[in-house]
DNA sequence: TTGTAGGCGTTATCAA
DNA sequence: TTGATAACGCCTACAA
């Protein structure tokens, strides 16, 4: 940081007031003016102080998003999609986005939190993989800083973001396989306290009840919503003998992709031996052999909208739509046709 | 941002210097005063005011990371693993990290380049994906600002970073395939300019050379470094009748995940008809089906490592080593073996 | 061991 | 239409 407003008014002749309106686009300064410093910034490469500028308005220019991420070294493309829609909706808005990774509910992720927010680093969050109790959430509302989230706490008072409708969304898929002849159908989940898990084991018991088909507890299973998660845990389900599976539903496409290892390695033909299925469409889901039947969501616009929530949020502009609720799309590929 | 350290002070009845210096962790302050600071800016919720105190101490706790994205909604695991590495780290160290997506050498990288640099936004940034000729290296070097990339360019009179072995690494692989029995071996690559590319091809040519096998330029193409870059490449590359490839390899894992997909829609075996070969070693590599043949670095821990890089730089400690060479490691799985 | 005071670079208020 | 000046919250010489 070498040269400031002052190294250009002084330049110019001016003071550092014009300089700082004409580059602010107040309409008080002469066009004359303004050209005259426009290009003097311009060439002596000036950029304004960020950390000036945000001491000085109380408002800063950059939103958060912390990963929530169980194991150091993860790797899961809904991040990388839904982190792209972020920073790029932030930069279409002048905005940038801070990110880093915690695992949930962890005293790292509580520090952060605080360093970002009560620090004022940033002016808003984005939160996803709610659970049904989220200190975040609270944590938010107390500080009363701006935020969104993908998926819907009950206790959320005020929520303003985005839900994907996973129930009737689950419907379904389970209807397609009970179509494809597949009854025994297996479930692979997270942590019961999850939004998603809640909501997509939920769809799951209701389609089987439309479909006549009984609950069968143990072809129910949680995982940790990694590829390595739904491999061990369908490793498990495949051992079942005479109760083995004919079809494998995740709650995620990463789950998905372990699991259809996991029935590779048994030796079995995924989509004729045994369907499998995941959530999220990602972009993998199209290139794996054979292609993943799932359950679509636009996770880069989601992203965005969320972004673009948030900067009305905090910037105090009204928004036309508070809670948006989005149908995944049944993408039926050939993991679930034989 | 409602709590400041002048709240602090005043309800201990101590100066803010006190409270600051206690804060901070100067031994020129009272055991019993510290414990009672401590406490109150505990209980108060106060953390400083991360503008302000970068104003004040001319620095920042924040580094920056563009990903270098060519088209809109991208997904490549990659660089959610590089992401993570350089979130855990910078979160370490508590450093921040913040990040943007933007297409190389456009204006938009470059508007983030001057709001971030000139802007005092960042304290260092990480590079990567290098070309031959890259001006954000022009850049960050006439901006004297603390900078790391992997992989480097011949213009870097002072590199700083990490750099994979790809020219060495490549020709294991090709050893390896001329071992299985393959003879007619394509690429694969990216942009010409870009330095993985180039170390890369190089790597290729001379393992073709060490085989005495010859160098066919039809065998060569170009993609972009996605997977539908390499499944788009491939399906030509598959259509050239007798001069059709025993072997395809691959800049990157993402074009092989591609290239792959076009061999299986061609009706042919991938690892038995043609064999499939990637680079980088993402976590997808050992998912796919067969799973992929690829030279592995460590993303990871590259990323941690770039990050620590960074920090000395930044805070003018005294680096071990300024320059890292990294040996790819050859991991053999059925794409390429029949 | 603690307190006083100046200034980091901006923007905003007020006066000219 | 432009300029002088105060303040944003913090850190750090320097003084007490």
């Amino acid at each position: 940081m070498t040269i400031t407003i002052r190294d250009v008014a002084k330049h110019l002749n001016l003071s550092i007031t014009t300089v700082s309106r004409a580059l602010d686009g107040y309409d008080d300064v002469a066009e004359e003016t303004r050209q005259l410093v426009t290009q003097a910034a311009l060439e002596m490469g000036y950029s304004p102080n960020r950390a000036a500028r945000q001491l000085r308005r109380q408002r800063t220019d950059t939103i958060g998003y912390i990963i929530p991420a169980n194991t150091a070294g993860f790797s899961d493309p809904f991040f990388s999609e839904f982190i792209a829609g972020l920073g790029d909706e932030a930069s279409a808005h002048n905005f940038d986005l801070l990110v880093s990774t915690a695992p949930p509910a962890s005293l790292a992720e509580m520090a952060l939190y605080r360093r970002w927010v009560q620090g004022g680093k940033v002016g808003g969050m984005v939160v996803n993989r709610i659970y049904e109790k989220d200190w975040r959430l609270e944590y938010l509302a107390v500080q009363k800083i701006a935020h969104v989230s993908l998926e819907r706490s009950s206790s959320q008072a005020d929520f303003v973001g985005i839900e994907a409708d996973s129930v009737n969304s689950m419907q379904d898929l389970i209807a397609h396989l009970v179509v494809q002849g597949r009854s025994k159908i297996a479930y692979i989940g997270g942590l019961p306290d999850l939004i998603i898990d809640r909501d997509r084991f939920t769809g799951y018991k209701l389609g089987l009840k439309s479909a006549g088909l009984p609950f069968n507890p143990h072809l129910v299973a949680h995982a940790d919503l990694t590829r390595e998660g739904g491999y061990q845990v369908a490793k498990l389900l495949l051992l079942a003998g005479s109760n083995q599976p004919g079809a494998i539903v995740c709650i995620n496409d990463q789950t998905a992709l372990g699991a259809m290892r996991a029935v590779h390695e048994a030796g079995l033909k995924v989509g004729q031996d045994i369907a499998v299925a995941g959530f999220d469409g990602i972009a993998d889901s199209a290139y794996t052999q054979p292609p993943l039947t799932t359950l679509q969501q636009p996770v880069y616009n989601i992203a965005r909208q969320l972004v673009t929530m948030l900067l009305a949020l905090i910037n105090g502009e009204p928004l036309l739509e508070r809670q948006i609720t989005i149908l995944p799309k049944l993408l039926i590929r050939e993991s679930t046709q034989g």
